[in-house]
DNA sequence: GGTATTATACGAATAACTTCGTACGAAGTG
DNA sequence: CACTTCGTACGAAGTTATTCGTATAATACC
């Protein structure tokens, strides 16, 4: 994630957008928010252009419409997100905060043989 | 946690303080929070009493020094925002916030015989 | 008792986020 | 070509979080 700036929620839902198309217009973006929640497109256009001078998105102008690129990729942005609630919420502690993750989304059995995995790749190292 | 109210970063450090303590006066929640940042007095008890009409602190006015109280315990909170970090940014999927935990503060030996503890507990379930 | 200290209450300033209206130009369509 | 549609830019308003100054009352102390 590039330099220290944190989205904010929205700017956070938009970045989803575009992780998940790859790139897209404002039309795009606002056309896929509106599945879900009530938001006009302006609201939508100004939040872009805001991301773009914080360059959490890239702007490409050379078309009418303006396509936007995410400028990091979702596994760093929650990379970040992660360091973050691990410092302020979670006294640094990795194991907590897995704890915590487990009691309240129980995870499947297939998803506790994945978390084994992991955990056995991490004893060899 | 009570309502809907999600604590902001200074109320949760406030909470934090309290939870630590018990419960304690504005003049408690100062000194601790001035050891590793900036804070006026009043600041501190602006958002106390902020924090007292949101109920996430209850507080005693028996006393000239009033004593607030947490509302809910850490672990409750910690649900809260883990739920809501679950469903915003990944997707739900426990596994997912687990490992990307995993990754950005990779657990001791013993904190990953602990998560597997855990596991194994849930098998059982 | 008079002064210094310690409280709370409260208003106001600032900043970030979110929202959207309005203006206005470009492109498409009959 | 006139008209509708679609795009960006931008200003402004509402909300929340944070900050702190000032007023004022209670308490402590010499």
């Amino acid at each position: 994630m590039r330099k220290q700036y944190k989205p904010s929620e929205l700017e956070y839902a938009i970045l989803q957008v575009l992780w998940h198309l790859g790139s897209g217009t404002v039309r795009d973006v606002h056309n896929r928010l509106s599945e879900n929640r009530e938001i006009g497109y302006t609201s939508v256009l100004k939040t872009l252009q805001i991301m773009t001078e914080k360059e959490l998105v890239l702007r490409d102008e050379r078309e009418r419409a303006h396509i936007y690129t995410p400028a990091f990729s979702e596994e760093s942005a929650q990379g970040t997100i992660v360091t973050d609630l691990l410092a302020r919420v979670f006294g640094g502690s990795a194991q907590h905060l897995v704890l915590r993750a487990l009691q309240v989304k129980p995870a499947t059995p297939e998803e506790r043989a994945e978390i084994r995995r992991l955990l056995d790749e991490m004893e060899e190292d």
